[in-house]
DNA sequence: ATTATCTATAGATCTATAGATAATGC
DNA sequence: ATTATCTATAGATCTATAGATAATGC
């Protein structure tokens, strides 16, 4: 609550334009940057504390090191999704077939769109860890939603379990893909959608019936 | 050609099962693991070189460093669907639909199979450095080959140019999320082409055909 | 008194080179 | 003599902690 520059403790050293944000969300946003800029085993402490406006050391007053800023970025790219996923896999008064698309849709939006490719973090080999579980297990969840939702649909519900999981499967995979497109346009998570029926399985008819349906979005 | 385990230099310090491949096979090999498994960045030279048998400063007789071994396994990924693609290509007489398919499926294959996810290392900010500009250009000769391949198809001359490069995003995006994938089987890459040439806008009955010409495979 | 920062540094790496050594080849 | 390896190490990091310092708050 104070006002303007006074704030408590000792100033920093490299003063700087205020950036408004808290200074753990500082080292986050630094953290986004030179993660996937750099990649994380090569960004060091240094690094990300200078990014962020503070002295190496000042970091561990904020977090216990870089796995926790790792942990709060991956995080943030699948819950969001994840609480979509399971909304829309609860409205059963909607045709799978719009929901899919919808699901598709943001989550390519989240995946492309944002200064940085966080999708990229997925493939870090530290996310085996054990300490990385609750995001793995949100990964699959949405995933099982994917597929709940896909075998909603008319194509999906004529497939066999083994060839259902196979298409979502293919559909994750191209999903996950946009994070290499890294295309972040809004068209083109739109696109991606399409793209995602196409591989369920819905012919183009169906698919034009949906987009004259889209809520006239914004 | 000298038979046997008689061979020129000091011997090694920590003598083991002869694998037979050649020293710098074996640091390829040891490579391969290491940086898929662990990371790049956190893979050092001793491991490096111990997983291949030698001591760590003996790698230097080999290679000049990692990225040497990097850049080989980049290219190793990227070459031979570079050759089939351009011959597909050149293959005019065959239908367009047939010859995507059929680089979507070895590329598929080469991509998830293989004892390492090789594809990983696509996504390392490294790949961005000067020295890995052959790689990036084969990477985006090999996407100009699926773009034209699909602007051959019935679907794709239909396509306004700019529809078509969205398309063709969508598509190279589903077979680079097929590293994300990593299911590892000759009919997961088959039903990935399939789900390619969905994306690509072949009908069903399109598709089906296609499956009945498939030149009867091993 | 409390807080947010700083400076300094111990201890643990990791890379790349220098120079020694133990084989075979001639 | 040539070769493939080794051991040893200088120099350059990088992380995490200890303890000092410069603000505000009461």
């Amino acid at each position: 609550m104070s006002s303007n520059g006074r704030r408590v403790g000792r100033p920093r050293a490299q003063q700087r334009a205020e950036s408004g944000l808290a200074p753990r969300q500082e080292l986050l946003a630094a953290a986004a940057e030179l993660f996937t800029t750099r990649g994380y085993t090569a960004t060091t402490t240094r690094a990300l504390a200078e990014r962020a406006g503070m002295r190496q050391a000042s970091m561990y007053h904020y977090v216990g090191g870089k796995e926790d800023l790792l942990a709060e970025l991956l995080d943030g790219t699948v819950s969001p999704s994840l609480g979509l996923a399971r909304a829309l896999v609860a409205d059963t008064a909607r045709p799978a077939e719009a929901r899919l698309w919808e699901l598709c849709r943001s989550d390519a939006e989240l995946l492309c769109t944002g200064p940085h490719n966080l999708g990229t973090l997925y493939l870090l080999p530290e996310v085996a860890a054990p300490r990385f579980a609750p995001f793995r297990e949100a990964r699959a969840a949405l995933k099982s939603a994917y597929t709940t939702l896909l075998s909603a649909t008319a194509p999906g519900s004529a497939l066999a379990p083994a060839d259902l999981a196979l298409r979502a499967d293919l559909l994750f995979a191209l999903i996950e893909g946009l994070i290499l497109a890294n295309r972040s346009t809004p068209a083109f998570a739109s696109a991606a959608a399409d793209a995602a029926l196409r591989i369920a399985g819905v012919p183009e008819a169906g698919l034009a019936a949906l987009r004259d349906a889209l809520p006239t979005a914004s």
